[in-house]
Parts: structure tokens; sequence; C-alpha cells
DNA sequence: TTACCTCGAGATCA
DNA sequence: CTCGAGGTAA
């Protein structure tokens, strides 16, 4: 076909098909039959394959399934995805009803059905559907754009041309997961435990191919940017996304009191069974972003919204015996091992019993009938004993006097529930705590994970984390189920891992009291492990989030001898013992007005976003908090701000408008 | 805690 | 081809 002419039938084609996908998938009204949109994408795909520059990156094509990945990208997310406080019943509700009203006063809620799959975020640029992400850790996820795709009720082009991120959960409907498990047994495969880890697992394939045989689909239900688009609220920002393209979830009710959004929430649990997808709950959100702004966020969740979770499925099982297991930090963790049952989707046979006390408590004896939960759908737990059921037959479990790994005795410090190995040489101790060094959050090893360090350990290679850096390939490649490629690879993330900032190494070696955020913490205070060594408990103290606990634990750890020793080892070998990360630097150094001043954003800003106003801010030095307290410096306060406002007036703080702010930021 | 995907190792067969 | 480790998700 003539070049002119082709691209005129692709633009059309486009329009069509995508008329058709979204009549058919988001209105569930189709106007053409399946086989009248199979032919288009046919003549698309050839169109395309004929003229490779017509295709763009939004055609529908894509739906059938692009280039095979050789490994996930990571994805920052631009705004965190946080996951929702927990609500089990009447009560929780009320309290957060109360919680929120004593915040901001009158309020509307939002009720919404909890989509059981996985929280996705959708980037749009210039109305293009770019990027899509699972949420990983919320701060970071990975690319999952290609497989995303293939989900008919993702637009690959919105109806307006923003650049936004949406939110949704991904999911795969029960009728679909019937028919794949269906056709995974006729063909003698495995099925999938649950819709859920079905669409989790369709989303983790490198070939999109067989993520768009899966018929996953979406229920949309926020934008990250939702107060710049000139929504107010909640269920606006839904009917919103509507308009745009997006499919969101049509069960939703506006509610004006809590009792209202207790009755919904009974009326919507009857609906779950007869609903065609999962939902594993019902979230309840303040309706009006303003109030959402002003209630903020923990470290955690929003203050805004809660998940109604529902009563977990309980099941009766035999605790056929109880395992135990000594920490890094030489706590004895006694397991229930179970007669394995399903719960909730999957087969459950351990459940930590924590304790001796919760042992004692619950009085379970082995071989007793025993009820089984998953506490928030995911750990499992012990929830108590059948009594009655006894027969006689059960035995009574007591904690051993000794440590079932080294034979020393162990002891039950005061104040504390756990019984402690304190044998510093207990072998498990020294391989929990390698195992810990080697982990993601400290020094972040590849290809060294539980196996490998148990091999390294009983084959006398590796005492200590100083042994690691000095492993030779001949040592490795002789292990068990270790060849070249295994050795080459490891070598090289044991080299990668000496140049990791202090924190990780912090982190890794595992002082008490000291996790991930103190290790953070402290090196970027004291920048160099030197420092940190010499530094005094008084100094220590001083440290903002260092209390006297933690202080205690490093001048402890910092006084041994055998441990100077092992940090001047690793400093031999390569590692790096200095802090890397982005300095506070510029920003405590700087000369602006902002430096060092706790600062509060509220209302509706109206030239910039809140989060480019926040970095502008934080780069110049001033520390961004929630809520107006006596410790605030500065509030900023843009169109109709609220309580925070009233707060700043009553207690005399200095209060700048939007126009201030930015000519401010303009020095 | 369990389920799922992906990878490399090593066994087995050609 | 099967196994198990490692990573990720809820």
């Amino acid at each position: 076909m003539e070049k002119e002419a082709a691209k005129r039938r692709v633009e059309q084609l486009h329009a069509l098909i995508n008329k058709y996908n979204y009549e058919y998938h988001t209105l569930d009204d189709p106007s053409v039959p399946d086989s009248e949109y199979d032919k288009l994408m046919k003549e698309l795909i050839a169109l395309e394959e004929e003229h490779p520059d017509l295709k763009m990156p939004d055609s529908p094509s894509q739906r059938v399934g692009g280039a095979v990945l050789d490994a996930f990208q990571k994805v920052l997310h631009k705004t965190p995805m946080l996951s929702l406080g927990n609500a089990f019943n009447e009560e929780d509700l009320r309290d957060f009803d109360r919680r929120v009203r004593q915040a901001v006063g009158d309020v509307e809620y939002n009720v919404e059905f909890k989509i059981d799959g996985l929280a996705v975020s959708l980037r749009y640029e210039n109305g293009v559907f770019v990027r899509g992400a699972t949420r990983g850790d919320g701060t970071t996820g990975e690319d999952i754009t290609e497989n995303l795709k293939t989900i008919r009720n993702i637009p690959l082009r919105m109806k307006r041309d923003f650049s936004i991120e949406v939110r949704g959960e991904a999911f795969m409907p029960k009728r679909s997961f019937e028919l794949l498990n269906q056709a995974r047994l006729e063909r003698d495969e495995e099925p999938f435990a649950n819709p859920r880890n079905a669409a989790a697992g369709s989303l983790r394939q490198l070939d999109p191919k067989i993520a768009a045989k899966r018929n996953l689909d979406i229920f949309v239900y926020s934008i990250a940017e939702l107060d710049e688009m000139g929504v107010e609220t909640q269920s606006q920002g839904l009917d919103f996304l509507d308009e745009l393209g997006f499919k969101t979830n049509h069960e939703r009710k506006k509610c004006s009191t809590i009792e209202e959004v207790i009755e919904i929430v009974e009326e919507l649990k009857t609906k779950r069974a007869d609903l065609p997808y999962e939902i594993d709950g019902i979230v309840i959100k303040v309706n009006s972003l303003d109030q959402q702004e002003e209630l903020g966020f923990t470290a955690k969740s929003p203050r805004w919204a809660i998940a109604y979770k529902f009563p977990a499925e309980e099941v009766v099982t035999t605790l056929l015996d109880i395992e135990l297991s000594v920490g890094r930090t030489g706590a004895v963790t006694p397991t229930a091992i179970l007669e394995p049952v399903k719960v909730a989707g999957t087969t459950v046979q351990r459940a930590s019993l924590h304790n001796e006390d919760l042992i004692k408590e619950k009085d379970i004896r082995l071989l007793d009938k025993v009820v089984v939960k998953k506490a928030g759908d995911i750990i499992p737990e012990v929830v108590n004993v059948l009594v009655e059921q006894r027969t006689g037959e059960e035995k009574e479990f007591n904690m051993p006097k000794e440590c079932p790994e080294c034979g020393s005795e162990l002891v039950r410090i005061e104040g504390e529930v756990a019984l402690r190995c304190i044998n510093p040489e207990c072998p498990a101790q020294i391989r929990e705590g390698l195992i810990h060094f080697v982990s993601r959050n400290a020094m972040n090893i590849d290809g060294l994970g539980e196996r490998v360090i148990t091999q390294l350990f009983h084959e006398d290679l590796v005492h200590n984390v100083a042994d690691l850096y000095k492993l030779t390939r001949e040592q490795l490649i002789n292990l068990e189920r270790m060849g070249e490629k295994s050795t080459d690879n490891l070598l090289k993330s044991i080299e990668k891992s000496k140049e990791n900032s202090l924190e990780r190494l912090l982190f890794g070696l595992g002082i008490r009291f000291i996790g991930a955020k103190a290790a953070k913490t402290l090196a970027l205070h004291f920048e160099t492990l030197d420092k940190l060594k010499k530094a005094t408990k008084e100094e220590l103290i001083e440290v903002d989030e260092i209390g006297d606990k933690m202080a205690d634990a490093l001048v402890t750890y910092f006084e041994k001898e055998e441990i100077l020793k092992l940090l001047d080892e690793l400093e031999e070998l390569g590692v790096n013992t200095v802090y890397k990360g982005p300095k506070k630097a510029a920003a405590e150094a700087s000369d602006s007005y902002f430096a060092g001043k706790t600062i509060v954003l509220t209302g509706k800003l109206s030239e910039m976003s809140r989060n480019d106003a926040k970095a502008e801010i934080e780069a110049l030095g001033g520390k961004i908090t929630g809520s107006v307290s006596k410790k605030t410096d500065l509030v900023i306060a843009g169109e109709a701000a609220g309580s925070k406002l009233a707060k700043a007036e009553e207690l005399n703080i200095e209060v700048w408008d939007e126009a201030r702010l930015i000519s401010e930021l303009k020095k």
C-alpha cells in the first residue's frame, strides 16, 4: 500500500479498535461482533509490519504483547505507593471516624470495594501510557509496562493530553481464573492457587504474549496529582477517571456519617460472593481532597483512609510439632508445624508461635486440634486450641533449657519475652548474622543466599563477615551447585558490595537496636565509621532520633576488641566505611531563608504543585512536616486553608501566601 | 508464610 | 528436564 494511504488507514484503525475495545471492556456494551475486532487488529498488525515507522507507542496492536524482556527495570514512584491502615470491626471504624473528625471536623466519606489483586501505577505523558509499575516497597517498583499494555481496560491513550500517574488494582476475574486453571489441568500443568497469585504471576512474565492471554483486568482508583486537575473530592476523581477513559469500580457510595458507612459496609459485604472478581475488604476514604491533605500521612499510610478487612477465614487442623530456631540475636523462636490445610487460598503448614508466653497463655500442646487463620490474610496464626477435642494423647510443650544449636544455657532477660542463647560463638547466630549482612537492605550481595552461606559456614570457609571478602574463585567453584557462571556473578557482587555507602555496612553489622533507619541517621551524621567509633554516649544521644538504648548499644559494641579488629580487617580488605549518600550538606549550609526551618504547607497551591514546593524548599534546607505545632517556624497557606492555618494563627506562627513563597524561592 | 517467575546447575539422553 | 535459590507479591 502506498505510504500516505497506509498512514491514514493506520490512524483509522487505531480509532476504530480503541472505540470497540472501550465499548467491549470498559462500558461492557459492544457495538460490533468480536470477529470484526479481530479482523481490524490483524489488518493493523500487518500494516505495521509492512511500515514499521507507522507503529506508534500507543498502537492498540501492543495489546497482543510486545517484545520479550530479559529483566524488569526498577521504577521510582513519583509519589510513594502506600498501604492502608486496617479496620477489622465497627469499633475500629468508629475510632477512625473519631480521629478524622477531631482533626478536620465534619466529613463526607467515599466507600469503595478493596479489590484483591496487585497495586499498580500507570504513568501517562501527554495522554500516552508510557510506564506501568508494581508497588514494590512503595518507593521503587518494577517496570511491567509491556505486560500492562495487554490489559484492555488500560487506555494506551487517555481522552485528554495530561501527564499524570494513576493508581489501580490489577486482577484476574474469577471466571478467567477458572477457565485458565481448567486449561492448565487439561495440559497437565499445575493450577494456580488463587486469582491473585495468577494475576501476579501473569504480570511477572518476561514475555508479554503470555500476559496477553491471561485475561487480566483493572480497576483504577486514584490520580497521584488529583488536586492539580481541578477535582475536589475522591468521588469526583473517580468520575474524572471514567471521563479519561479508565475503568473504575462503580460500586461506590458517599456517606456523611460513620453509621451510614457501617450500614454500607454491611450491604456491600453481602455482595461479595456474587461479584465476578474477588475483594478482600472495603475502603473508606475521606472524600474532600482538601481534608485529605490536612489529615496527611503517618510513616506508612494516609490518615484519611482505612481498609475494612473481612474477618479472616478460620480452619481447624492438627499441630504436629513445635520447631525451634535460633535467630541472629540469639532469640529462640518456636514455630508450629501443622497438618497442611487450605486457608484463604493457600496451604498453611507453619505458623510462628513467637515465644514461650504465647504457648503457655493459649495452652498449646503437641497434637492439639487448633484453629488457624491468616492475620491480615497473609501471616498464619494459631488462634486457639480446641480443648474439648483433646483425646489425652496431647503432650505439653516446654521450652528447652539449652540452645538447640550450641547447647549453651538459655537465659530470659528481665522484661523480655524471648529466651536467648547468649553464647557469642553459637553457630546459628553467626550464620544468621552472615545472612543478615549480605541481605538486601544491608550489603546486598546478590547470589549469596541462605543456602550458600550455610555451605560456606559448614565448609569452614567463612566465620565472620570479613571472611566473605577473602573468598577465592577456587573455593567457591568447588561448592555444591556452584558453576562458572554463578561463581563469577557472586565474586562480582561481593566486589561491588565493597563500594556500599556506610549505612549499609552499619546495618549489616547487626548492632542491637540499629535498624536500617538508625543506620542511615548515624551514617549521615558521622559520615565515617572512624568518627562513629569514637563517638561518646553523649554525642550519640544528641543526634536526632538516637536515644539512650541505641547509644548504649553502640558504645558497648565499639568497645569490643574483637569488633574493632574485625572492622579494621574489613577496611583493609577494601570495604568502604564512609557515607556516600546525598549530603544534608548544601541544605543546612545554605544561606536560604528556609535553611533549618520547619515548614508546613496547607491549602491548595495554584502556581506550583505541592510536591514541587516541597522539593524546592527541601533543596534549600527547609524541613516540611505535616502538622502545625510550636516547633513549626513557618506556614505556607494556599487557597482554602483550613484548621492548620487557624492553628498557626493561634500559635502566632509566621504565615505566607503562595506568592510570597514563590518570590522567596526565586531569590 | 506461601505462591509464583526466572535463572543456573547438574542429571539424563541423544 | 528437574531442582532449588533468589526475588517479589500479598
